[in-house]
DNA sequence: CCTTGACCTATGGGTTACCCAAAGGTTTTA
DNA sequence: TAAAACCTTTGGGTAACCCATAGGTCAAGG
């Protein structure tokens, strides 16, 4: 198999084989003489296996040292369940945070309604934005990568 | 007032009220002899500003689109109105997305109460994330940059 | 007056998981 | 056999900062 037929089999783009392989997460062999790589079963076994770790929001170095200690016969598993015991809360948290964010667009939204559109006058650059509460030097950051 | 007043008026690090003036939301003058950047009170009002419409879920350069009308004296707010509404859809899609990323990660933790660890044996290398449903190749990547 | 510590500057690299373009070699197909 | 389709590597882009480095500047105390 090249690059694009394990891509398509496992519903990916060939761009992101690569990427895993230049990760070390794939080990394709080469042909010898054209340089292509070249993937068996166990490749696409292993991609296949990427995938549900992705959908279990693994990250791809962890993913990494996952497969690493499969290969060495450990038993990643103690690793796969505390990884995700401690995330879960953290996805709990952005969760909370959006839902924070989505809150305060609704309002501005709805306020809004009933706002006149201003001309920035100097003292005003936009009210519908001004008249937000002041943010609390703590959630300013709260809602990263969002966009 | 210099980078390092400001940045503690307004509740952000220096590094970000740099990285600001760098995109060109903030444009303090410069001392003529040391060449530091000195920044007055229409510039805090601006990073105020900025701070509240990031609270708003808005992208840096679109505060930048934002604070270039106003400059002009032309009234950023439908703008602002349409991106806002325009981005509301694709919050709560994102909310969607982390309440099943959360929802499966819990059902794996669940699941593997009563699972053995399993040493990897050339078929399995971890049961505990093969056992797993197969992803349905549109929502392997439904958790960008969770991590 | 001078030293020290706190602060300033610009530059460049890192973060995450890919995507995309370019330049050039290879394979397949009509 | 020539074009279409695919392969390779390299390097740059994404979002919003954070951090390290090297070197200049400033305020206060001894």
């Amino acid at each position: 198999m090249k690059v694009s037929d394990i891509a398509r089999q496992a519903g990916v783009t060939a761009e992101t084989v690569r990427h895993y392989t230049r990760e070390g997460l794939l080990t394709p062999e080469r042909h010898p003489e054209n340089g292509y790589q070249l993937f068996g079963q166990q490749e696409l076994a292993r991609l296949r296996f990427i995938q549900r770790a992705r959908t279990l929001g693994f990250g791809v170095a962890e993913i990494r040292d996952i497969l690493e200690h499969a290969d060495h016969g450990d038993s990643p598993c103690p690793m796969v369940r505390d990884l995700l015991a401690s995330r879960l809360p953290q996805i709990r948290e952005r969760i909370a945070e959006l839902e924070a964010l989505a809150a305060r667009m609704e309002q501005a939204l709805a306020a809004w309604e009933e706002m006149p559109d201003g001309t920035p006058d100097g003292h005003s650059l936009c009210r519908l934005i001004e008249s937000f509460p002041e943010p609390l030097n703590a959630d300013v950051d709260a809602d990263k990568e969002t966009r």
